[in-house]
DNA sequence: TGGCGAATGTGTGCGACTTCACGGAGCCCA
DNA sequence: TGGGCTCCGTGAAGTCGCACACATTCGCCA
C-alpha cells in the first residue's frame, strides 16, 4: 500500500472508503513536504483544494492589519484544513504554517465533489466538520467577548484542556506544548501579560507551568473560577 | 398553496424541490409566532429542529457569566437559522430572540437529514450556508483580536455594509437599525464607546448618524482607514 | 398631546493592559 | 561545550476603555 493511501485511509473522513474509491482519490492526491515555519498557503490565493496533514502540526492562523498574528486553529495528523475551499471561489483568508516538519496531501476540490456525490455518508462527515468547527470559533469568540484576560486565560486553558488533555497522574496535562506567545495569540493579548496571568494561576495553585508544559492541578476549581462573574 | 408552502420556497434552499417534496417537508414543518422579545430557543435546550424565519427579524446571541449580552448574527425572512442542530446531539448555546413579531417553521431535522439522502444540492447548500457563516465568525474575530474599539466600530460598519447596506443618492447606507447597544454587542464594547466613536467618524465625514439609521458618506476613505495600520 | 420608557450625549475617575526596555534562563546544534 | 537564538520574567510609564452618574432627546402610544 503506498504512503499516500495509507495517510488518506487514516482519516476519519475517508476511512470506510471502497478500494477503488480509495485508490482513485490516492491517485489524483499530491503530496508535499513542509519544514518548520514555511506557509503552506496565504491569504488571497485561490483556494483550489482541500488538505489533510500527514505528519506533523499545523496552525491556522491571521494577521491583523498593523502585523500582529492570531491564531484559530490547530492542527493534527490525519485532520482535514483548509475546507473552506468547499464553499464558493473566493479566495483563502488565512495563513497556514508548518509548526515542524510536516507531510501534507491535497486533493483537488474537485475530485472531493466528486465523492461527495457518490457517498453521501462523506457528505455529512464534511458537514459535521464544519459545524463542529464553526462551533469551536464561536466559543472562542464568546471567551474573548467583554472578559478579561484572566478569565481568557482560564477560557483557553478549558478549552486547550479539551481537546488535548491527557491524564499525568491525578493531574492533567495540555499535550500541545504552547509558548507564552502562542497562548497570547489564541486571547488577543500580548505575550508579557499572559505571562503574568499563568504566574499568579501558579500562585495560586491552579496549574502548575514549565516552560511550554502546562499542568492543571485542579480542575473543578479552575472550571468554578471560569463560569464565575 | 398554503402558507407554509409558499415560505418554505421563499428560502433558497428549498426553491428547486419537486412539489411532492416540498409538500412531505411542509406537511411535517411546524409554524409558531413569536411577539418581539419572546425568545425562540436558549442554551441547554436540546436541538432537535432547525428554523426557517418566514417574517419578522431575529437575533442570535449569548450571554457572558456575567450578564452582558453579544451578538452573534442576525437573521432575515428566508434564511436558516439554529442550523448546528445538524451537527451532533450536543444541546444548543446560544439564544435565538425574536426582534420584533415574526412567524418561524420548524422543520425536524430528521426529517431534512432524509431530505439531504435524496437531494445532493440541498445537502451541499447546507455545507455551503455552514461554511459561509463560518467564514463570517471568522471574520468577527479579525475584526476583534488585538484592534482599539474605533477600529473595531469601523470594520463592523463594513461588515454591516456588506450584508445589509443600501444606494442611498451617492451614498450608502445601512438598512438595517441598530442602536449603539446592540452595535456595542457585535464588537465586545459598551454602549458608551460606541456613542463616543460615532460622533468622532460623524465629525471625521465618514458617516451621519441619525438616531439609528447610519449613512456611510465616504465608503473608501473608511475602507482605507479601517485597513490601515 | 402629554407622558413615559428607551436611546443617546457627556464627564470624571480609575484600573487593566499595553508598550518599551532589558536581564536572565533554557535549549539546540555546530 | 559554548555561542546564539528563542523564550520567559519583571518593571516603569502611559493610555485606552470601563464603570458610574446624569442630563437630554426621541418616539411611541394611550
Amino acid at each position: 500500500m503506498s504512503s499516500k493511501l495509507w495517510y488518506l485511509k487514516r482519516c476519519d473522513l475517508f476511512e470506510r472508503l471502497t478500494p477503488e474509491q480509495a485508490e482513485q482519490l490516492e491517485g489524483r492526491a499530491i503530496m508535499r513536504r513542509f519544514g518548520r515555519g514555511d506557509i503552506i498557503y496565504l491569504p488571497s490565493e485561490m483556494a483550489r483544494s482541500v488538505l489533510v496533514l500527514a505528519s506533523g502540526r499545523v496552525k491556522i492562523k491571521g494577521v491583523t492589519p498593523d502585523g500582529k498574528e492570531f491564531i484559530y486553529a490547530f492542527i493534527e495528523p490525519g485532520e482535514i484544513f483548509g475546507e473552506l475551499a468547499l464553499v464558493g471561489d473566493s479566495p483563502r483568508e488565512e495563513f497556514a504554517e508548518a509548526l515542524e516538519a510536516s507531510e501534507i496531501l491535497a486533493i483537488d476540490r474537485d475530485d472531493l465533489f466528486a465523492l461527495m456525490a457518490a457517498r453521501p455518508d462523506v457528505s455529512l462527515g464534511i458537514t459535521k466538520l464544519l459545524g463542529l468547527r464553526r462551533r469551536r470559533i464561536e466559543m472562542r469568540l464568546r471567551n474573548i467577548m467583554f472578559r478579561s484576560n484572566r478569565q481568557r486565560v482560564l477560557g483557553v486553558l478549558l478549552e486547550l484542556l479539551d481537546a488535548y488533555g491527557e491524564r499525568s497522574g491525578s493531574d492533567w496535562r495540555i499535550r500541545l506544548r504552547l509558548s507564552h506567545q502562542e497562548l497570547a495569540s489564541l486571547i488577543g493579548a500580548t505575550r508579557e501579560t499572559v505571562t503574568i496571568v499563568l504566574g499568579q494561576l501558579q500562585l495560586e495553585g491552579f496549574i502548575r507551568v514549565q516552560r511550554r508544559l502546562i499542568t492543571i492541578l485542579d480542575r473543578d476549581r479552575l472550571v468554578a473560577e471560569s463560569a464565575a462573574e
